[in-house]
DNA sequence: TTCCTATATAGGATTGTATCGCAATAAGGG
DNA sequence: CCCTTATTGCGATACAATCCTATATAGGAA
């Protein structure tokens, strides 16, 4: 809901830890992050990179690259690991993911799925959990009914290889 | 326990897939599928590739990559998104993974730590799912002690910018 | 066993993601 | 308005993964 204030809020945020430790709040770091915060398609860093060079033409992609890593390493975004190449998250709260197989598509799922406590207290190997999500996978609507009709779709991500 | 017959059993299992779809049993393949049954790491497409290639010398990376994917197409092995290179999973059984945030290890939680995790029957956007899983992420018992006593330690994976 | 053909392999070329190195630029406190 | 220092742009580079194709081989047929 109100995703206007929402944005601001994380802009507000990062403005503050760019200040906390020296850094500089410069208009691609605004661009970079204001876009990801209205972003609701955990987008990869090319697609931040395109849909910000519409406002700042001359911005390199390793700009984006960069500024993606000071947002991870101070728990501002979160980067999700995906076949190809990373999605980037604003969201850090605690919620779940759905992941579509066929086409890579992320769908929040809010935290009602994750039950509570459900980890023993000590865990083998383990030292000190952080963080703890479910991950669920299947089909999404989209490709469900494009694989019941016809053609695999444009499919805009996991592009693996098939296996012969 | 019994990791010999477990190896077998696998190994078994793919013979037959391949079997039943015409394909053949190269020794290349049986090699990484022994390799890979056999791990306890879910190492990567070139950590298989530098182990297989102790027995067999004039193997290639592509056949290892053309491997996996035939095994992940069958549903044989689980191919594991992660940071750097993807990793592979020989039990496709449900359980659930700790992955340490600092050196990106993975170790198996086992079921145990999956409790009822009662999704609603219906998800927005999703039509099916097939696969739920727990996530945990946190520091391993290694990267702690390292990190308490000096030295970050010679990270084996994770290698991601820092983040300025 | 030998032959034959479709499948598989080797490995160099290629694509794509992400990072590095450095000269040029600009943020923002003084 | 200056000056120091962080930041940017971009070509070079590193690495994962896939493509291309001439050559090799699995494995059924004779």
């Amino acid at each position: 809901m109100d995703h206007m204030s929402d944005t601001q809020e994380r802009e507000r945020a990062f403005a503050e830890a760019l200040k906390a430790d020296g850094l500089r709040m410069t208009h691609q770091r605004l661009e970079v992050i204001r876009e990801l915060a209205a972003a609701r398609h955990h987008p990869d860093a090319d697609e931040l990179f395109v849909a910000v060079r519409e406002r700042v033409p001359t911005i390199s992609r390793d700009t984006v690259y960069r500024t993606l890593a000071t947002l991870v390493s101070r728990g501002l975004v979160e980067r999700i690991a995906a076949p190809g190449a990373a999605r980037f998250d604003p969201d850090v709260s605690a919620h779940n993911h759905f992941v579509c197989t066929r086409c890579g598509t992320i769908i929040d799922l809010g935290t009602g799925a994750l039950v509570e406590h459900a980890l023993p207290s000590r865990l083998d190997g383990v030292a000190e959990v952080t963080w703890v999500r479910l991950e669920v996978k299947g089909l999404c609507m989209q490709c469900a009914s494009a694989a019941s009709t016809a053609r695999p779709s444009t499919a805009d991500a996991a592009t693996q290889r098939e296996g012969s």
